[in-house]
DNA sequence: CCAATTGTTTCCTAATTAAGAAACTTGTAT
DNA sequence: ATACAAGTTTCTTAATTAGGAAACAATTGG
């Protein structure tokens, strides 16, 4: 636990030193970007754990091959229904857990 | 508690019976319309808590005080990227528990 | 190594979000 | 009741997603 805090740590000040400051237009651009890298990381994750080829996924929602691709790539800002339905799709329950200061709303998508 | 139940559970029997059963395409459009309500007022509940005004919110992520309107009515299927500014804007964490059969995957925006 | 499948990229077009602006409505405070 | 602020709705235009289709690249299995 402790080596992982102090992991974490020396990941952030590397990341402070080399990309910027948080606050800063690149450093928000990074933190942008990895974000989005995540979510398409975790479709594919999904996806090829149910053994889906993007065509099949696609035809689940709606949605051509390509922009499962584009999606999965983070090539497309795709709408937030799009994303959703995705999800659905895939049978991932997404638990959007809006923290604010005390309190702590949850809903399902 | 049990009366919670109870009440949940008459509830669904209530849309089952008026709605239509789970997987009927009437019911989807509910369930949907319903999750994107939620969404909706959660975004208009959390910036009014923050005394902001839908044309200041709006001017922190650039977007026109119309399109929170729309937003906050679900009046728009809006992009992806936009809803999550909107969330960042009112400091909101957003957790993405993506359940799957046994994983949990979780990562936040 | 070849063939077939899957995934990526590109082109053009259609559909829709969002900008920009303004009118209109609702709500609030004095 | 009136004035002001906030929110909603509408219009036109610009920007971008997504459809449709096809070419290309990469991966996998025989």
């Amino acid at each position: 636990m402790k080596s992982d805090r102090l992991r974490k740590k020396s990941l952030d000040e590397m990341i402070d030193k080399h990309i910027g400051e948080i606050g800063t237009e690149k450093r928000d651009n990074f933190e942008e970007e990895l974000r989005l890298d995540i979510l398409g990381q975790t479709i594919r994750r999904i996806r090829e754990d149910k053994h889906l080829t993007q065509a099949q996924l696609g035809e689940m929602i709606g949605v051509k091959k390509a922009q499962i691709s584009k999606i999965e790539n983070n090539l497309t800002d795709a709408r937030f229904e799009t994303i959703l339905k995705v999800f659905r799709a895939l049978n991932a329950k997404i638990n959007f857990n809006v923290e604010l200061m005390n309190q702590k709303i949850q809903f399902e998508q």
